[in-house]
DNA sequence: ATTAAAAATTAGACAAGCCTAAATAATTAT
DNA sequence: ATAATTATTTAGGCTTGTCTAATTTTTAAT
C-alpha cells in the first residue's frame, strides 16, 4: 500500500513524464504538487528506495514499470470518479476536480471494477482525457490542438487541454461542448483570433481558446 | 476541517456515547480505534482544545454539541456511502465496512447530498442502523432484540446489532434478512436458544444469534 | 481505611511529510 | 574557460499521530 502523499508524488512524475521523454525535474515536480524542491527530494529518495522511480541525483526522476502502474491507477480511478460525478450526481465539469482528488485516493479494487461497469465503462473523463484500462494502457486518440488547424479545416472537439474552472466556464458560456463539429473560417493575422463554425453558429475565438481545445481531424 | 484522525476519534466517542450515557473512557475509546490509552489521551486533549469534547481529567469525554455534529456527519457519509455500494455497485452487506470507513472521511457537502438525492433519501443503511439527516438527528425506531422476545411474540427484523462478517454471512446462510417477519416459537431453557418460524419455515437459533437481530414490535 | 490493582496521564521517542537555510552541482553567460 | 546564475540536495527543525515506559489518580479488595 502506498500513502496519498506517494500516489500524488507517482501522478505528478506521470503527468509531467508524458508531456517531455527526459527525466521529470525536481522543480517541475514542486510547482505541480505547490510544494518546495526540498520535499520533493526527500520524497524522490524515497520512491526510489521502494523501486517506484527510477532516480540519478541532479538528472530527475523517471516511472519504473510498477510506479507508472500505480500511477495509471489513480489516474484511473481519478477519472471514473469524475464521470460518476458529472452522469449521475450532476455536477458540472469545472466542479469535479477536487472531490476527484479525494476520490483517487480510496483503495478497493472491486469498488473501482463495480463503478466502472455502473458507468458503461466509459473510455473518456468529462473533459476528454482517457481513461487509462486495468493494466494501466491508456488509449491513444489522434487529435490536435484548434490553433493548429489551418483555414477551412474542420474537426470534432473531443477535449480541453486546460481544465481550469474559468475556461470550461468560459466553455459552457460560450456554448462549446465536446462533440461539437467545428470549422475554421478564417484566422486574424493581427491578433492571431479564429474565426469557426460550430454547430451551425459563427463566433470568434481568441488564441489561448484555440490553444486549449483538442480537436480530432476527420 | 478536521482530520482523519480526528473525526474517526470523534465518531468513535458517538458510537460509545450513545450506549452508556457517562463520560466516554479512554480505554473504551482505544479499544474500539485499536489504539493505546496514551494516543487517546494525547487526542481527547486536542479535540478539547478545539471544543469539539468536555473533558475533565480522569473522568472520561462528551461530545459537544459541535463534536456531535461532525460526528454525526461522518456517520452520515459512512452509512449513504454503504447503501450505494450495496444498491447501485453490487456489494453485500458484509463487504461494505472497509470502503466506507475510507469514503466517510470524504469532504464535498454537494456531492452528500447529491449522492442521498441519488439513492433515494434513504433512512437506513443496509444494517438497518439509521442514517442520520443532514443537522445530525437520528430517527429512533423502536426496537427491542430476538433474545427479548417471549415465547408467542412477534414482529419484524429490521437490523443487526453486530455487523461482523461472520454474523453476516450466517444470515445469508440461513437466508434470513431484513424485513422478515419472525415469531418466536418456544425458548430452550436447557441452551437458551430460540425456535422461530420466519416466512414459513422453522428454525433453531442460537442465543448469540438471538441477541443480536434487532425486531420492531408491532 | 489502607492497600492492591486498574485506568489514565505524562514524558520522551519515532516516522512521515513538510519547511527554511546552507551547501553543492549543473547550466548559462560572458 | 571561468564566473554568475539556477537547480538540486543536504542539514536541521517542526507538526501530527503514534508508541513504550514511568508516574499519577481512581477504583476495588481486604
Amino acid at each position: 500500500m502506498f500513502s496519498q502523499s506517494e500516489e500524488n508524488y507517482l501522478k505528478a512524475i506521470y503527468h509531467l513524464g508524458n508531456q517531455s521523454h527526459k527525466g521529470v525535474s525536481t522543480s517541475d515536480i514542486a510547482n505541480k504538487l505547490e510544494t518546495k524542491a526540498s520535499s520533493v527530494s526527500d520524497m524522490i529518495k524515497k520512491l526510489s528506495d521502494k523501486k517506484l522511480v527510477e532516480y540519478k541525483k541532479y538528472y530527475g526522476v523517471n516511472l519504473t514499470k510498477k510506479g507508472k502502474l500505480i500511477a495509471a491507477s489513480v489516474v484511473r480511478k481519478h477519472r471514473l470518479w469524475e464521470v460518476f460525478l458529472v452522469d449521475k450526481l450532476n455536477f458540472t465539469w469545472d466542479e469535479v476536480h477536487d472531490v476527484a482528488e479525494q476520490l483517487e485516493h480510496i483503495k478497493s479494487t472491486k469498488l473501482m471494477e463495480e463503478l466502472d461497469s455502473f458507468l458503461g465503462f466509459p473510455k473518456t473523463d468529462p473533459h476528454g482525457d482517457p481513461i487509462p484500462d486495468k493494466d494501466g494502457n491508456l488509449q491513444t486518440i489522434e487529435k490536435t490542438l484548434l490553433s493548429n488547424l489551418k483555414k477551412g479545416e474542420s474537426g470534432i472537439c473531443i477535449g480541453v487541454k486546460d481544465s481550469s474552472s474559468d475556461f470550461l466556464q468560459y466553455l459552457d458560456k460560450q456554448n462549446i461542448k465536446l462533440g461539437d463539429r467545428i470549422k475554421v473560417i478564417d484566422k486574424e493575422a493581427f491578433d492571431e483570433s479564429t474565426h469557426i463554425q460550430i454547430a451551425n453558429r459563427n463566433m470568434n475565438i481568441s488564441k489561448k481558446i484555440a490553444s486549449n481545445l483538442y480537436i480530432q481531424l476527420p
